[in-house]
DNA sequence: CCAATTTCAGGTGTACTGAAATAA
DNA sequence: CTTATTTCAGTATACCTGAAATTG
């Protein structure tokens, strides 16, 4: 017993519930990535990364929706695992820009596979235009709850 | 710049768009809920409570995916704000029994427009039936990954 | 002088493992 | 004896605020 969601639309059950899968993605997550070293945070700042190569860690922490400082413990931890390497901004000097180090390129590669799979795991109860339907649904909760752009 | 989701459906992006969301409610949890001095985990752990009353600390972890022990930090602080109050269950003396005190009742009740209004916010780009159809992608996608039942 | 980036120092909240006491 | 609940101790991760140095 315990937990069984809402019974009907009356309580703030989408806020609950958005929490409930993120949660169960995660532990899926970390249990993907223990073996790996990383962990579910550093993961999705080197897919960030991976995505938009050259950004600054500060750049890093707002796309993230976290401090600067925050995001500078992340990325120190990924830099001593040989995961991403920074160099100065000729331009900016005050910059210090991130790339992915062939091994964090490498670690990615390896562990796409899982990552994917879990992905279809997750929707696995829906069909092709329910998952489209929840991407949109889901870019359009964060679009209305966003801090940026 | 930086961030802007998956141009297509290549990547995990689904994984990362729920990140994201939740992300984006709990900073907006959080900042409305610190005036009441409670935090965004703790909050959750009374909304359960409030519909499933007489669970135990052991069975709220369990609901909430989190072992026992992390779930007993959460309760104490509750019981120490004097919230909720435990009590030793007849029947089975090894269980403590949780129950919102008054003050938890009040607390509730005074948030809760605001939540709901956080809830509307949200969704305020999707109409009923994209709502409708969002709540149960999540919950299929809960279940999908979930431990329990 | 002001703004942005990075770094250092210190703190809190959340959650973990391991181990023990109590009770069914 | 085994299992469940609770509690204690220690640890790690991920955030935070505040303050300082550097550069634009």
């Amino acid at each position: 017993m315990a937990q069984r969601g809402y019974p009907d639309g009356s309580g703030p059950s989408l806020l609950y519930a958005v929490k409930q899968v993120e949660l169960a993605v995660r532990r899926h997550l970390d249990d993907l990535l223990r073996p790996s070293g990383v962990t579910t945070v550093q993961y999705t700042a080197l897919t960030v990364l991976e995505r938009c190569p050259g950004l600054s860690s500060a750049e890093l922490a707002r796309a993230s929706f976290v401090t600067a400082q925050s995001m500078a413990d992340v990325v120190s931890a990924l830099e001593v695992a040989g995961l991403v390497a920074r160099q100065r901004d000729d331009a900016n000097r005050r910059r210090l820009v991130l790339d992915l180090t062939p091994a964090g390129k490498d670690l990615l590669a390896r562990l796409a596979p899982a990552v994917v799979q879990l992905e279809r795991l997750m929707v696995s109860g829906l069909d092709d235009a329910e998952v489209q339907q929840l991407g949109r649904g889901l870019a359009s909760c964060r679009a209305a709850l966003g801090r940026d752009e």
